[in-house]
DNA sequence: GGTCGAGACTAACTCGCGTTAGTAACGCGC
DNA sequence: GCGCGTTACTAACGCGAGTTAGTCTCGACC
């Protein structure tokens, strides 16, 4: 497994102060202080500046960021805790995107991210804000019972759910599930399908699984059709959930089209679809939610709700530098989706559905 | 987009300092840092120990982390510096479990990580350590060219790079890519396959590519099969690029098989065959690289070789720390690769191939 | 030529914690 | 009663920046 070659340690030169850039301009701590904060409010001669400038270059100076987060009294940090377990987290194909467009947007902003992936039993990230490593948090896919959350919120801190709960005064950003849920259900009544079944993304405590659930129920009675419950399957984030939703789905009399709400349940569903040699879209429709990138690409490509990942990821930043900087902020953000309509989907077998 | 109500900003009252809780337990600030970092080589009697550790829970007191690394000249933070473009990265389905993986290592040892997503041409990251927001770096996907990478290492900061760069004295960690690639295009052959394609994992400037594109080439040599350059196709991270590649493949008359060296490009170059009518395995058969979560749930399951994603960001960050702590550390450490057999490969359609 | 004021800069304090050097209190033996 | 160690603590400095309250210089104006 390893090389026996070793790499050993060398010793690094002490890093530049603000002192020694300011011996060698021959000015005071306090005017390099100034001219490396580019302060508006104190004059500074060009010439002076200049020098200050160069000598700063020269000794290749980067202020201490700890000794300026101390100063400041902010650490220029904000902090991504996924509360969510290792195979959840595992299989959201959406967070690379998600985590891009959030550090884009807190660049911006000046700050940087801190991730803490924290399993449900996994402890505590209170200490995180309050012991200033940062200035606010993201929190995604936090439990209804998590009473640290509440605490620090109750407390003033900045904060900003990914996703929702209804009982707290935290600003909180998603998509708008319901809505793209309903669209894509919709879709499929438009195809023709009466009868369509549902595999959630996740179990129900999660409400973004409510609330695509809601959404598939909102198509459902527009329409005019009954809601029946031995169509709706609770998947669990993965692919074999879907695998086995499907299978039950199936034992239930099978459905002409099923709303999966997820990208990476959809793949395993399809699979059971297959297992029973049944083809999609011909004896099957599937409509899914999240348009992972590999979802033009997979076989069929997938008719599904794109959630714009990337987006709101930014989104989130953005709101929580907001919050951070003082600014009121929307108490929610919904950003919209999209159906991108592909192959998985097409008219029923027999037209009028069984 | 957005709802109307509005989160505004609380005042947030103080955070305790040592000296609060120095104050409520009635010794001095000296006792309360000896009993809060349990120091050994002081003695403190047991009943002034449980006043101040009462005292702290009383005010729930948290030390500020900015003044602790200032104090202490350590940030407890390691950066994980992704030097790649946003396509790239949103590509990277196994980054979860990676990220995991080093977030768990990096707790274990005392530190957090902070990401820094920063395309090629998005600036620099020496900042980070130069200014001591990080204690050592991860840097993925650095480019040849990478002059930055250069002088920190030779200035001795703590670096271990994901991926390779043979020209730098640096640790570094992997999989075992020659190996692995190897083994898949091992198991092709013994399947009976003689005329065997490859599609790259991406251009072959990126070490990761080039390895595995040697570790294909070794099996054929090994086989006595003459390398042929017309079998070999370059994809880029993503599905297209393996839709496209795959086409290319077809019109230089098509191989029998093809070791893809990448599930993701895989998924587009299944999609290339079906679009000429080809069925996977029974006309081609494809092995790939990755494991990435739904590799066994797309059609076909496909058979690939396992990249212990989790394991490596283990390993990175626990190479990392040790790095850090001034312990010696392997040069290379590569991880070894396992070939999951699904259903995506079979002996040729007619033995011998064609 | 003296005064006033603006311009250009700096001494010294602050942030909260770790740590070193040192002191006060106590017990104990002679 | 004195000396000598322990034991149990604390005063004070340092980390590297930001910032406040001044000081000093120089020119213009009366």
């Amino acid at each position: 497994m390893t090389v026996s070659e070793e790499v050993r340690v060398r010793e690094r030169p002490r890093q530049p102060t603000s002192a020694d850039v300011a011996a060698l301009a021959g000015v005071s701590r306090t005017t390099v202080s100034f001219v490396i904060n580019g302060r508006a409010d104190v004059q500074i001669p060009p010439k002076t500046r200049r020098r200050v400038e160069d000598a700063a270059r020269e000794l290749d100076y980067h202020p201490h960021g700890p000794a300026r987060q101390l100063a400041a009294g902010a650490s220029l940090t904000i902090g991504l805790v996924m509360r969510q377990s290792a195979e959840q987290v595992a299989a959201d194909m959406n967070l690379p995107n998600y985590l891009w467009g959030l550090a884009a947007a807190a660049r911006a902003g000046g700050y940087r991210v801190l991730v803490e992936p924290l399993a449900p039993e996994d402890g505590t990230y209170a200490g995180l804000l309050r012991s200033r490593r940062a200035d606010g948090l993201i929190v995604s896919g936090p439990r209804d019972d998590d009473d640290e959350l509440a605490a620090l919120v109750r407390d003033g801190f900045p904060i900003v759910i990914q996703g929702w709960r209804a009982d707290l005064d935290v600003p909180s950003v998603d998509v708008d599930n319901r809505a793209g849920a309903r669209g894509a259900v919709e879709h499929l009544l438009e195809l023709g399908h009466r009868r369509i079944g549902c595999i959630t993304n996740a179990p129900l405590q999660y409400t973004a699984a409510a609330e695509r659930l809601s959404g598939y129920r909102d198509a459902l009675t527009t329409a005019g059709i009954d809601f029946d419950p031995g169509l709706v399957v609770e998947g669990a984030f993965d692919a074999a959930s879907g695998h086995v939703g499907m299978a039950g789905l199936l034992r239930n009399g099978g459905p002409s089209a099923v709303f999966v709400a997820s990208d990476v349940v959809a793949i395993g569903a399809i699979r059971g679809l297959r297992d029973a040699g049944l083809r999609i879209p011909a004896d099957v429709s599937i409509a899914a939610f999240d348009d992972i990138p590999i979802a033009a690409h997979v076989d069929p490509p997938l008719t599904t709700v794109h959630l714009p990942a990337g987006a709101l990821g930014e989104a989130a930043g953005q709101l929580l530098v907001d919050r951070i900087a003082g600014r009121p902020v929307p108490a929610r953000t919904l950003l919209p989706t999209e159906l991108i309509v592909r192959d998985s989907t097409a008219v029923p077998r027999k037209s009028g559905g069984r």
